[in-house]
DNA sequence: TAAGGTTTTCCTGTTT
DNA sequence: CAAACAGGAAAACCTT
């Protein structure tokens, strides 16, 4: 199965930023490294910066793994409702967490339910937002999150001038750094490709479900990238496809070799990133975090479930899953898991039957039925 | 640090 | 036959 997936961004300069597939990433950096001194030592935080110390082990390429990023709903946004510093500055300049920021203030004014968002979609640089369309925005963050986040972005944009030179490098200063890109890793210099300065490769294939050829949640999402407008957020795809590498690999060596009952350990997660937005982390366990909270969001929001789950009966909550393993790894991606699946999640679902948040829908695939310890999904509590 | 709750993982067997 | 369903068992992880 071959893939191109995005390894990771390298900023040269805060407005100017390269790509590397996944698969070259530590040469690309090698010889980078030697093409130029300078540039070099950019490149070295920007790659400390980009790949912190964590290990993965689904990671099956020689590259250092970008650190995952986290769910929104766990981390508190310090707006208060207050604009931050992205207010004073143009938005194609905003950092990752000016852009944080930014979205935090919205879903705030907006009452929006940070639960159901991704941080994957958050995890941007002002360039790399300001390429994004409104109907890209809507979605990633739904359609009124989505617009108002267009409309935001939109004004700020206006209230700046924006060109080239606020890059602080001249034509001929990019022409040059083109060169020495070209020159230095030709080899991903594709015919199809444009500069290497405007390289963006985005992963070619994404690996698709037996049962369900489309998770469209994903590939909607996907087919809508432009090559500029992927920049930032390609751990979505990155973990999808790892993911089902992963579930392959395990499937394979399941056969010749069995390990021990129960969950194996879990990759710590070190620094980088998550270490980054852990002292925006609440301190109390954020509300909404178990499996079940998870579906009944999707069913209750449906202008950001794309398909993958529907009501069977709105009145009595039965619901069926539509797209079993888009959710498991929907639901992977918020626990941070990138190996669950359908299987596993149903599991969990069964768990629910004796504590009497789930009740039994006997006869049907895919189909279950909120229980009298479930809440927030009647007609009553949602208003619709 | 310990305990308890909630998954996650794996497995065997059954049903659709 | 494949995909789901059922639960037991045990480990991991998280909150209290």
């Amino acid at each position: 199965m071959e893939s191109l997936a995005v390894s990771g961004i390298v900023y040269l300069h805060p407005n100017l930023f390269m790509c590397i597939p996944r698969h070259l990433s530590s040469s690309v950096y090698q010889e980078f490294s030697m093409a130029s001194t300078d540039l070099s030592l950019i490149l070295n935080n920007a790659i400390a910066n980009l790949y912190p110390s964590e290990s993965q082990p689904n990671m099956l390429s020689t590259t250092v793994p970008m650190g995952r990023s986290p769910h929104l709903s766990e981390i508190t946004f310090n707006s208060n409702s207050t604009m931050g510093s992205w207010d004073q500055v143009n938005p194609q300049m905003w950092t990752r967490q000016n852009v944080l920021e930014w979205i935090g203030f919205h879903v705030e004014e907006s009452r929006f339910d940070a639960s159901l968002l991704n941080m994957n979609y958050c995890d941007m640089d002002g360039v790399t937002l300001c390429t994004m369309s409104k109907e890209t925005l809507m979605n990633m963050f739904g359609l009124v999150l989505g617009e108002q986040l267009h409309h935001s972005l939109e004004s700020q944009k206006a209230r700046y001038a924006t060109d080239l030179s606020e890059t602080g490098l001249s034509e001929s200063e990019l022409d040059l750094l083109d060169n020495i890109l070209q020159n230095s890793f030709p080899y991903i210099h594709g015919p199809s490709l444009g500069p290497l300065l405007e390289t963006v490769v985005v992963q070619a294939s994404i690996p698709t479900d037996n049962t369900e050829n489309t998770y469209s949640y994903f590939d909607e999402y996907t087919s809508q990238l432009t090559p500029e407008s992927d920049h930032g957020y390609d751990s979505l795809t990155e973990s999808f496809q790892s993911s089902n590498t992963e579930n392959f690999v395990k499937q394979e060596s399941v056969e010749t070799k069995k390990r021990g009952r129960g969950r194996p350990p879990k990759p710590r997660d070190s620094e980088g990133y998550e270490h980054f937005i852990q002292s925006k982390k609440s301190k109390h366990a954020p509300r909404g975090t178990h499996l079940w909270e998870f579906i009944r969001d999707i069913l209750i929001h449906p202008e950001q479930n794309q398909g993958l789950m529907k009501w069977e009966d709105r009145r009595d909550g039965v619901f069926k899953f539509l797209k079993s393993e888009a959710v498991a790894q929907l639901w992977g991606q918020k626990k941070k898991n990138s190996s669950m699946t359908y299987e596993k999640l149903s599991r969990a679902m069964r768990y629910y039957y004796k504590r009497e948040i789930l009740e039994r829908v006997d006869g049907r695939r895919l189909v279950y039925k909120f229980g009298k310890n479930s809440t927030g999904w009647r007609i009553e509590e949602t208003g619709y």
